[in-house]
DNA sequence: GGCTGAGAAACTGCATGCACTTTATATGCC
DNA sequence: GGCATATAAAGTGCATGCAGTTTCTCAGCC
């Protein structure tokens, strides 16, 4: 960890910085799912060309939060609800791994990062629901982290971000004090060290939180008109539209 | 799967057939870790301009299959063997989730299309490594292709990719008699539909692969000099060089 | 009034050009 | 000869310009 600072925040990284600021506006739903994204007005209002605007969009079309059509303008990502599940699946497994390796092993520093950040969910609580929702999400990246493994952050930190897109869209007004308890609960476990325990408790949150979010299909929000009338699609006559 | 056509092969897609190409050469072996690739020649190569060529290295570096270092010249990635070892512990996890939808649930076409994949393996088998490498490599991503999960789909393909790589760089002359036999255990467990089976069919499988290639840290041939000569190192005096 | 279609505006796809950085080469010095 | 330095070559970082496509607008028509 000496000469590999490949990804701290080289000189003037401007993709990165503005990946890190879509990123953020995103899960904060300052952006919501379906946004416009032209090149144009991102490249003039960071202050760069539409070059590196349109290099950062497709840097965040390959972590799955923009949707890029070709000679269409980009916009965000709005997943469906089929996604949103199978995201959470995967998420799961890749937290699993996180907690396993963690359990035990995280240093008295790092748990009181961890009761810190909590401690700061605590207090966006009363806020506006896209801030705790993205602390709560920071919560599960900062973890990630700690396990020195780049590869699985990398993995948890864009799954995780995926998912948060999805509770923006899918999930009721929203409530955080049980996560909020269910993270003290696995920082808990995390510092006693029973793997098996910690690993039960990641699920059965992660679980939980993919439930509250996405029960019973319900109403998607932002979706697509097709999508959303689908059910009450009359047979008219076989239109041939996207037939094949 | 009807208008959503998205990823299919958009008209023109040149940053697209760049990226094929260059992932293919590079889990082929044709080119090595470390291998330069100067956004001027792939451009010339490919008969496209340098921004084109640019852009495809940043969706490969996405990926974790190219280095991209600023002002320097990109380089095809040569993962550590830690991060190796990363990149099957994750792979293990998601490809339990690809077997565990899919077990007893396979049409009739599929199971033949898997079976015919491997007969390929087989033919290839005499050939050249890098070629039943790929193929074994790509064994798994048809497999995750049949989840129709996009989401896993892309994971799959990514990090089976980044450890079709990491073989090429840590694998002894590659035995592939073994994993020939096991893909084919494989689609019959998942033809049966024994959840269980497969699942650790599948692990078993994985391990083996990885434990193959991984074994002791076996030299690692095109790594870093600095990595390589860390053993041998002794201090002469602190020279201050990166100090921070 | 509502629909259709031509033209304008807005955007994307891509190549090219220039400034700056790194790397390779040659020169001078000891 | 061996090493440091200057200089050229190669390469990246980024903006800009033009061509082609999509989307918006509005007049014309039923």
């Amino acid at each position: 960890m000496s000469r590999e600072e490949s990804r701290g925040r080289p000189a003037t990284d401007k993709v990165g910085t503005i990946c890190r600021a879509l990123r953020r506006a995103i899960i904060e739903q300052a952006l919501e799912p379906g946004a416009k994204l032209p090149e144009d007005a991102l490249g003039e209002r960071f202050g760069v060309s539409r070059t590196i605007a349109r290099h950062a969009l497709g840097q965040l079309a390959a972590e799955g939060l923009v949707e890029l059509r070709r000679n269409r303008i980009a916009v965000v990502a709005t997943p469906s609800w089929q996604e949103a599940r199978d995201a959470f699946d995967i998420r799961i497994e890749l937290e699993r791994l996180v907690v396993r390796q963690l359990a035990g092993r995280l240093t008295k520093a790092q748990i009181a990062q961890l009761h810190a950040h909590v401690d700061a969910e605590d207090s966006a609580r009363n806020g506006p629901d896209p801030i705790s929702i993205r602390l709560a999400t920071e919560f599960h990246i900062l973890l990630a982290s700690m396990t020195e493994s780049p590869i699985l952050i990398r993995y948890v930190s864009e799954i995780a971000y995926r998912c948060c897109l999805t509770l923006s869209l899918f999930s009721r007004p929203h409530s955080s004090e049980c996560a909020i308890n269910e993270h003290r609960m696995l920082i808990d476990a995390l510092a006693k060290g029973d793997a098996e325990e910690v690993i039960s408790l990641m699920h059965h949150h992660l679980d939980s939180v993919a439930n509250r979010a996405l029960v019973a299909q319900s109403r998607p929000r932002g979706r697509d008109i097709m999508d959303i009338l689908a059910p009450y699609a009359e047979p008219l006559r076989p239109h041939a539209k996207a037939a094949g």
